[in-house]
Order: structure tokens, then C-alpha cells, then sequence
DNA sequence: TACTTTTACTAAACCGATTTAGTGTTCGTT
DNA sequence: AACGAACACTAAATCGGTTTAGTAAAAGTA
């Protein structure tokens, strides 16, 4: 394998101990006293063999490894991957590498994930959780092992956080639809315990309710597996029955099957429904008419996760055992307004 | 940490020996003798403390750590991306875990990622190569370390692989559109030295060269940073001066631009021009009017490369050192007809 | 010359598991 | 009563590094 040659083998070879090998192939040769030449041997024997350090057996010894968890709820979501690549560039920078892992949204998975993580020694983890892990986060913070949420947090335990401000971008998002004197304005989310979901929801509510007597009515909540096939009934019931003319979706691939459903309903947008979304796809550009929308700020959320972790680990280094507050971030989201909501 | 108590602290704590706490709790107490009472003690003590072995020292004594690495060209890129999640989750299913990295397409760094894979002893790896690490790649193969190359190969090193049939998906994208009837087919292309983009351009050619003569004319070749500020120029040139009536994009980030362009030069689609697009983005159908598009089979790519690569691992068991027969696929994408080219 | 320092190393413990080769009791059998 | 087998364990080596505490020999100093 990768390894043939270890740390033993070259000392045998040479005739050294296995210190003196480890110390002059870690840079510590000169503070050690070894002398010149016989670094110089250590040296060309290794590269000649080129002697690769067991990185386990390292870590062993050091305790240290160099590496955090990141754990998603899937990868397969561009929102997800594109902020893992963030993180994984900025954890790059310091040196780091990222393990990255999907719970594929089921809390046993991601309990199994977090459990396995810290086993395998990452130094601290970032978590898109699923929000049904309680216990398991609880048990992270009393235990001090560092940790970051992201996207989605436990509003009852105090734990670092980088989320974005869900509320104030549909509120913001309806508000605008509102002041292009849209009358009806109607929501379009999954029905879920995320509180994501539900600030959002709550941001056009808090919008609409000033305009809008029942808007309740307005409001269709469909099911994460079968959005797809439900979407026909509720967008025709909103439009032909509710009377809507605008619509904000809660979130990116609602719209994909939003929009697959309006070009069957032969509904024109925005002439007839104005739409945006919350959350972004990178195509959103593309569609005819481009889709305005909430942008999340996914580099920031993923650089401001990875420098809360790290300054946790540093922390820790320095305070063993006290409590340390907790860092917290509600970022603003962007908005981008196109043409679907008309001008 | 996570680790607060390891198998010695049991085995002090309950008057045992580490021997012991090791075999019970790794299911092999009755297979030596130890007894029931003993047993449950030291199952009760571990749960109590929630003792969770270390994983490194684990794979220390054992050279086994159940892990395979990932290296890709970039997470950020949904083609990618939906790779990743499928071998993550064939690999979940044999009781794998999946490290991930990207490369950002630099061969230093893919260099840099197969090595340090390796000293974090990963049992194998998946690599969607930059294809500019011909001695890296060798080196693998001399030292019989298991690995498996997906999407982009190298010809002329005999590997494990699994690949698109790239010529073919392009042949047949320009034949239909020529079939259709459109006599002026282009080809727009990103100057690569990758062979995937190699084959794309020559099933293109080898299409249309028994229509239309100079068809080098037709086809446009951008570089990679700078695609989207140079589409506007290729595409009036292919169209006003030399009159294409279709087009084809060889990758799916060209066509996002492209479709920009066209709509700055006020082209309609498919009626001034038809389009197609090699590779995909699940957003195609939703664009207006919706592209077809060759798509590669990227749940196929993603589990034979992990049954190729796990077929591999066993067979090391049992030959050593023999020279194993490389398992090579060459998949064929599949044609989504779409309203882009005209029905 | 005698004593201290410096130089150039090494032995051995340690990290936390797994595993081989025992060891000392107890039991059953003849 | 004596012997082998079964039982219930344990000591110690091992994986491949890092690191502390030494040691022997050479050089420097009083």
C-alpha cells in the first residue's frame, strides 16, 4: 500500500531510532541536536523511498487530526453542495480537510452521523440538521464538544448558529409584491417542522394580513414527498377559486414544480400570477420569465461557520472547561428582483 | 471529548483485563469463554458511560477503516454533486463511509488529495480526474492501490474506469437535429484538453461532415474562465454570419450561458434556432422552451464505480500480488427529446 | 585534573484499540 | 487420586507514530 515504508523501517535501514527519524522528518532535527549529516541521510532515504507518514498512527499519538465533519441534509441539493463548497474551501485555507456526510433528512441517520464523526475524531462538526435531534445536540453541548448549526437551529438550546433571517425575507418578499399592487397574494410551502418553514411563513402572514382579510385561505401547505402531484390541485384552486395573482414559494424546488404546473395550467406569468421564491436555483435566471428572488448568502453562511468552529477550537485549546458563549448570526438574505413579478 | 472513556478505564473500573472489555463488547465473549455475569457487567458499565471506541486506534490495529475517498473536479457542480450522492449512498449500504474533496480542477492539488486519501487510509478511491496527472495516476496503478477513474480517464494507462460514451451521446444529439430537418448545425465547446469534450467535438464532426462542408466554421471553442463574456460574440457570429439553425452545447454550464445570449440577441428558440445540450441541469425543463438534452446516467456512473471499486477490495484480499484484469464500462447517456430543437 | 556543558543521539512510554498465546481454577471421568 | 478438558479470564505484543527522560562521549571551563 501507500504506506509500505514506516517510520521503524527507515530507522532499521539507517541504523537510528525510530526519535531520531521522527524527529528530523518532522522539522524538529536542528532543536534536537541531530547533527546536519545525519539529517541529510534521514532525509534522502525517505524521499528516495518516499515515505509517506501513517496518518492514523498520528493522529493517534497526537490526539489531533486536522479535520471537521460537515453534515448535510443531502447533497444532492445545490443549496446544501454550494455551501460545502464554501466550507470546504475556507476549512482548506487552514489547513483542514472536511469529511462531508448526508442525513438525507432522517434524524436516526444524522444521530448515527454526528456519533460516528466525533468517533472518527473530526475536531469539531458543522450541522444543517434535521431539527429532530434534541437530545443529541443537547448532548454535544454539555459535553463541550464544538459545534456549529447551520441553516436550521434548536431555538431552545444555546448553541453557536448561522442562519438566515427567514422572516424578514418573506416578509420582504410579499411586501414587494404587495407595493406592485398585487391584491391577492398567495404561499406556497411544505408542511414541515423546520422552523425555516415556518418563519417563513410567518414573514408573509405578519405581510399579508395588513392587506388581506382570510388569507388563510391563501396558504397551501403540501407534503415533502408528494409535492410534486399535489401541486396541480393547489395552485389551480388558488387561482381559479382564491383569485390569487401573485405567489411566493417557500423554497427553491418548489418552484421547479411550481412553474411545470403553471405551464400546464396554461397560466401566464407574471401577466396573470406574479411569482417569486425564497431561496435560489442558479437557473432561475433562465426561465421565462427570470424568477425573482430571496438569495440566500450561501458563501457567507459557509465562511462564517467554518470561522465560528475554529474560534471554538482555538477557545478550547485556552479554556478547558468553561462555558463559552455562544457566537450567533441571523444573516440577511438578498434579494434579487426579475421579471417574474412583473418589472 | 466524545472519547472520555476508552476500553483501559473499563477494564480498571470493573477489575478486568482490556482483553476482556475488547472481546465483549465486539460480540465475541461467548466465542472465548467469557462469562454471562462478566458479560452484562462490562455491556451495562460501557452503555452507562456511553462508551464509544476510537475509531483511529480501531483502524490502527485492525488497517481496515471501513472508508473510501472521492476526489471531484467540484462539489458546486450539480453533475458532481448527484454523483457524490449516489455513491455515498451505495457505499452507506455496505457499511462505507465516503470522504469527499474537490480538486477545483487544479492537478496539484488532485495530486496533493490522492496522497494525503491515502495516508488518511482511505481502502480505495473514486476519481474524477483533471486527466493532467498522468504519473500520479501510474503510480496508483504500480502499486496496485484500488482505485476506480469515473468520468474522465486516461486512455493509455490501463485502469478501472467507468465513462459516458461521449462520442456517441453527441453523434446522436446532431444527427437528430439534422434529421429534423435543420441545415446548419453549430457546436459550441470550451477549449479542454479533456477527452470527454475530445469526443463530444469529434461525434459532432463525424455527424455532420456528410452534410455540411466547412464545418469548422460551425464550431466555436471558449475558454473555460471566460465562456459567458465571449458567448455573445460566438453565437451572433454562428448566427448572422454563419447561419446555423441549430446548436449544440457540448456541457450543461455552457448552455445556461448560451441561453442568456440568445436571449440578449433577441433569438427565438427553437424557431431561429434549435438547441441541445450534452450533460444536464434539472432545471432544463423548466427553461422556455425546455432543452433537450443527452443525459448522463449519473446514478449508473455512481454505483458501478462503487461495485468496481468494492469487486476490487475483495479480490486484493485474496490475490495479493497479481496483476488484476481493470473492469471498464463505457455507459451510454440518454436522449430526452425536448421542445428546444422543435418536437 | 576535575567538573560542568554540550552534542548526538536512544530507550521506552504512550495513544487506544485488537489479538495471540498463555495461566490458573474447577469440573468430569476413570 | 490423578489427568485432561472446559472455563474464565490475563499479559503482552502489535499497529506507526510522538515525546519525555536519559545516556555516553566530546568539548569547554576553573
Amino acid at each position: 500500500m501507500y504506506n509500505k515504508i514506516s517510520l521503524k523501517d527507515i530507522a532499521k535501514e539507517l541504523n537510528l531510532s525510530k526519535t531520531a527519524v521522527s524527529l528530523v522528518l518532522n522539522n524538529k532535527g536542528d532543536a534536537n541536536n541531530i547533527s546536519r549529516p545525519t539529517q541529510e541521510r534521514i532525509y534522502a532515504y525517505a524521499k528516495k523511498k518516499n515515505y509517506k507518514p501513517n496518518e492514523i498512527a498520528r493522529w493517534l499519538s497526537l490526539g489531533k487530526t486536522k479535520t471537521i465533519g460537515l453534515i448535510i441534509p443531502r447533497i444532492s441539493d445545490s443549496f446544501y453542495a454550494n455551501i460545502a463548497s464554501y466550507i470546504e474551501r475556507r476549512a482548506m485555507e487552514m489547513g483542514y480537510t472536511v469529511f462531508f456526510s448526508s442525513s438525507n433528512e432522517d434524524p436516526k441517520k444524522e444521530a448515527t452521523l454526528i456519533q460516528s464523526m466525533f468517533s472518527r475524531q473530526v475536531e469539531g462538526l458543522i450541522i444543517a440538521s434535521t431539527q429532530k435531534n434534541h437530545a443529541e445536540i443537547k448532548y454535544l453541548k454539555d459535553n463541550n464538544l464544538p459545534f456549529v448549526l447551520i441553516d436550521r437551529h434548536y431555538p431552545d438550546i444555546d448553541t453557536n448558529f448561522v442562519v438566515v433571517n427567514n422572516y424578514s425575507g418573506a416578509n420582504r418578499i410579499t411586501k414587494h409584491l404587495l407595493k406592485l399592487a398585487r391584491k391577492r397574494v398567495g404561499f406556497i410551502t411544505i408542511k414541515s417542522d423546520l422552523k425555516a418553514m415556518k418563519e417563513r411563513l410567518r414573514g408573509y402572514v405578519e405581510a399579508i394580513e395588513l392587506h388581506t382579510e382570510n388569507h388563510n385561505e391563501l396558504v397551501k401547505s403540501l407534503d415533502y414527498e408528494k409535492f410534486e402531484s399535489q401541486m396541480d390541485e393547489s395552485l389551480s384552486d388558488l387561482i381559479f377559486f382564491k383569485k390569487i395573482d401573485a405567489l411566493v414559494f417557500s423554497t427553491h424546488f418548489l418552484v421547479r414544480a411550481g412553474i411545470r404546473s403553471l405551464k400546464r395550467l396554461g397560466i401566464e406569468i407574471p401577466a396573470k400570477v406574479a411569482i417569486a421564491s425564497f431561496s435560489e436555483l442558479s437557473e432561475f435566471d433562465l426561465v421565462n420569465p427570470p424568477i425573482t428572488v430571496m438569495r440566500q448568502p450561501v458563501k457567507d453562511i459557509g465562511n462564517t461557520a467554518v470561522d465560528i468552529l475554529f474560534s471554538e477550537l482555538n477557545e478550547l485549546k485556552d479554556v478547558k472547561t468553561m462555558e463559552r458563549t455562544k457566537k450567533q448570526r441571523v444573516l440577511e438574505p438578498e434579494f434579487l428582483i426579475r421579471k417574474s413579478c412583473g418589472s
